[in-house]
DNA sequence: TCGCTGCGCTCATACGTATTAGCAAATACG
DNA sequence: CGTATTTGCTAATACGTATGAGCGCAGCGA
């Protein structure tokens, strides 16, 4: 079923049929053969090859998504507002996790697709050598490089308002969970975190920082470590909800009350927040507003257009009060 | 970069370039040239173009897959398990999301870009039209329709593993949570829970069976209005996690102890019921299991293989027995 | 020396679409 | 009525790859 027996059908040449359907305004084609092709492509359910067209327009109207773990909620949270984005545009998307194969290797993998362009979210920029990405449109989620662009939440905002939310609630020894990692928005999220509470007034004795892995087992194990310092801090901020909710999980098991004894501060607001008992007290990430803008970001980009709406500042963080947080008590 | 450009680098002909890069076994390649070619393919960097390549072959390489709601964690699961696969096989995964625009679309924009089958999750056989699928490689997960191949649980079974392990447990005032759904999983796991509590001779009260949406939101509004019933339930099953996990919810707001007054049994063993408190009994259906076994099929069915060890029965599902059930105490 | 047989490579073509140049007929204009 | 101009369509080509037919050449036997 190709544009040439659609043409036949309709009595005319190949060349009309793409011009009447591919719908180019200023094709002029008379009202009676429109017709009789549209009528002819409706009759022999016509769809048109999507791979002819990429090759020739040299654009396929795809874009590729490269996650660092689609197990996370917060990434599959990116890729359904990019693919809703995308969708939306007509745009098809492709997707690669990088958990079993690396990063740059899904990014040649799409690049050999001809995807217009890729989303990169959860992997900094390090994971991917200059030789992956030349001729490539990237754009990176939450990894602000200065030389790609990229959307971003305020991470270190995120950092200063669980600071600023335990202080007022009267916590002064407090602690932090997350990974050792080279990301970006973790770095920022300490160093908001951190610097807010420098400028309090308030000490960190390096015992209350809990180098851990960015998962559920990580922050259950962190925060048992953290438990087992004298004086405990009386307030946690963990680097994201999953070590959130690890380190509840942990305080459950230790009998430890949550948020009598201990308050903790997540971070992303995850659906699952809003699930646990009791329910998380996090900072709200956009996530799908990430994956969205992204796209919105990579669209605008391949028409040509001004961007500059999109890329100018962050999106904004917002502390979600729920019921893992109390007035210090003791 | 194109094949033409590595050829004329190594001063051979475009032919001979794809006869080396194709790996084809029975092509006659001088060993040197052979050497050159590679040489020039690396030097220049060259990515052959899949869009050319799928024209010619009449095959793209990749598949698509369509769920019915991107943020059940369920159906990232299935996604996971098949892009795992698939990526494994070098196959490009194309994502679609049912919930803005119908899975129906999604199968048929898919189609277009040429995907060599397509993985239906979560959809409905009645929610894809004749003319929708034809000439169209699908494989539907735990959507049995004897007309296309498909990888499904034992979802009956999964319905009498609740049923058997609340009436061990003690119970007999047992109530169900689920969706009116046409959905051939929710509809088996509904009927192997009632025939398990028929056969204990177990009555079941119509005000015990409860219609919901099979989401949190939903599963919170069911469980209030079973809480309401006079006699109330002990014990409860849930069509999915989610409900569950709403269910729970409802609970603990109504003052409700789970399991103490009330024993709560969910299904899919979403990784998020390990982590509430207390944690979810539920029956565990491999969902990335599912998803790599759709993925595993439709690649099978692409090179002309036997596929009867993967379609002849369903995966089993396993009870996973945690915090939420405990012994009728009254 | 002359066929004959593999070997190693190239030529030509096809895949299905978009697009430019151009042709014939119709229409407008002086 | 003759010449521009516009209208409505087609022919031809390109996109980058795979692949079957075919061609020159070396080696080999007679």
């Amino acid at each position: 079923m190709t544009g040439h027996d659609v043409a036949a059908h309709a009595g005319v040449s190949q060349s009309t049929v793409s011009l009447v359907l591919s719908g180019n305004p200023r094709a002029r084609i008379g009202e009676a053969t429109r017709e009789r092709v549209l009528e002819a492509a409706r009759e022999l359910g016509y769809r048109p090859n999507l791979l002819a067209r990429g090759l020739v327009q040299r654009r396929s109207f795809a874009l590729g998504i490269v996650v660092s773990d689609l197990d996370n909620p917060f990434f599959t949270e990116v890729v359904s507002g990019a693919e809703r984005v995308a969708a939306e545009a007509d745009y098809g998307v492709l997707l690669g996790d990088a958990r079993e194969i690396p990063a740059a290797e899904h990014v040649m993998r799409l690049a050999e697709r001809q995807v217009d362009g890729v989303i990169v979210a959860g992997v900094g920029l390090d994971a991917l050598p200059d030789e992956t990405r030349e001729g490539l449109n990237l754009v990176l989620v939450d990894e602000p490089s200065g030389v790609l662009p990229g959307v971003a939440s305020d991470a270190a905002a995120a950092g200063r308002k669980a600071a600023r939310h335990l202080l007022e609630l009267g916590h002064t020894r407090l602690g932090f969970l997350g990974p050792a990692s080279p990301a970006h928005t973790f770095r920022m999220r300490e160093r908001g975190w951190v610097q807010a509470l420098r400028q309090a007034g308030c000490t960190i004795p390096s015992a209350y920082l809990v180098r851990t892995s960015a998962t559920v087992s990580g922050g259950q194990a962190g925060m048992r470590r953290l438990l087992s310092t004298d004086p405990r801090p009386t307030g946690v901020f963990c680097a994201n909800d999953l070590v959130a909710l690890g380190a509840l999980k942990a305080c459950a098991q230790a009998g430890v009350k949550v948020p009598g004894h201990i308050s903790v501060v997540g971070c992303d607001d995850i659906e699952m927040a809003r699930y646990v008992t009791p329910e998380l007290t996090t900072i709200l990430v956009p996530a799908r507003g990430l994956g969205a803008r992204a796209a919105r970001l990579l669209l605008l980009t391949l028409d040509g257009r001004d961007t500059g709406a999109l890329t100018g500042k962050a999106l904004g963080v917002e502390l979600v009060v729920r019921e893992t947080t109390a007035r210090r008590s003791i």
